[in-house]
DNA sequence: GCGATGCCGTTGTATTTACAACGAAAAAGG
DNA sequence: CCTTTTTCGTTGTAAATACAACGGCATCGC
């Protein structure tokens, strides 16, 4: 098998695996390569969940097929991450969901009984790889949550605030940048992108913050008082 | 020390461990037991993250301070749940919450490394408990994703949809009762619950559903045409 | 039987938001 | 340097929502 695309420093999985052991520790699990072109389908709802996949290069998507017959999209898959890993490790017993080839792609497959059985200790990788896939799936966790409390709150102002307070305590100060564009801070806390570019301008006439581009300088203490209809208390 | 309170079946983290390898297991996990009266701060924000908590009985609350200095309960643990377990597994080196007692309680203390050390053949169920955990984390991580997908959705009628087709399939049908009062179905929702409860009432009179308190009749194929300002397509 | 309590649906109003359209500024590309 | 494209802020309007208040209805305790 080839390995060049194995970057075990590339792949969150494989995260303190020397390329040297890639080769002894893939054996080991039993992994196995595939490819796909554009708008093929990886894994379709209703399958048994095995397998953990591995994207080597390419990108996908995750589809729910909902109720009416429509489809949705639910995340993207990028080189390097894993997909289905959620469903694998819950132990579910279908998939309730399909992954699309968004691109010509590579997939390895991992498969997860193999992955957390003990191996006689001949592999010493193995507790590396079920700690890796713990951080994965914990951290994926964190930023879920984190969502989840920025867009729960129910005014734009209140969404805002939630998210930059929670960068601004990320990056241990007032001042910080966004990883964000505006059209994708909308889409993240989920409101229209022209009514959060009013909102953000109202806040910056109330004096709670100010901001250039994607920089960000809140004003301390401010967001008590004229936090909205609703303060953080 | 006492394990009556530690029901394997009752907590899904020893899930599959019998009652009498418990013992065995939780000394070989080093694990420590610590009583906290209603009120008492459980895990301060700022320290370090190297122990998992499984609350045995009572309940506590997870705080966040935020930027503010404003208290914003983000989770409540009950009694067999574990708690401060995604910090831990991925490897946060401080907690940015603090937990509190919301009543008299106990907990069980598990370091993470001793857990997913390998122990020497010695003790069978690290690999169990280790898999446990695995699917706890991943399951959480599929609830939190529902939830996002739900009130990711703009309108009120979306989301009502969302999460009842959701259910429907959940359910393998049509017909449904969801764990939920009204108030509380909001409060998951995110939305207000009398405007929650007219919208109900105009997709009820749109023929999209019928229901009598927490039970639920989708109308099959109406989710199309009437859902709104933007279909499911 | 009776009042107290909690859950739920309804209504009206004020607020907030989405949506569409536009122009300025910035970025990209030749 | 100029054109093309993208991003962003602004505005006005229509739609959706939050909010508050109320009444029906069931449950519960006395």
């Amino acid at each position: 098998m080839k390995t060049d695309e194995l970057l075990p420093g590339g792949i969150p999985l494989f995260r303190g695996v020397s390329p040297g052991d890639m080769p002894g520790l893939l054996r080991c699990l039993g992994a196995r390569r595939q490819s796909f072109r554009e708008q093929e389908i990886i894994l379709l709802a209703g399958q048994p969940a095995r397998f953990v996949g591995v994207m080597l290069s390419g990108a996908a998507q995750v589809v729910r097929e909902d109720f009416a017959g429509g489809r949705n999209i639910i995340a993207e898959v990028t080189a390097g991450n894993l997909f289905a890993e959620s469903y694998v490790c819950s132990r579910a017993e279908s998939l309730p969901v399909s992954v699309v080839a968004a691109a010509d792609c590579k997939v390895l497959w991992i498969d997860y009984a193999r992955a957390i059985a003990p191996c006689s200790g001949a592999c010493p990788f193995h507790a590396r790889l079920v700690e890796n896939m713990m951080r994965i799936l914990a951290s994926k966790n964190l930023l879920l949550s984190r969502k989840i409390e920025h867009i729960s709150r129910r005014t734009t102002r209140e969404k805002l605030l939630s998210y930059l307070t929670d960068e601004a305590s990320a990056h241990g100060s007032n001042e910080f940048g966004i990883p964000f564009s505006r059209q994708e801070l909308a889409d993240y806390l989920c409101v229209d992108r022209s009514a959060m570019s009013g909102e953000l301008g109202r806040m910056r006439d109330d004096g709670l913050l100010r901001f250039h581009g994607s920089r960000f300088v809140l004003t301390p203490g401010a967001a008590r008082e004229k936090a909205g209809r609703n303060g953080a208390g």
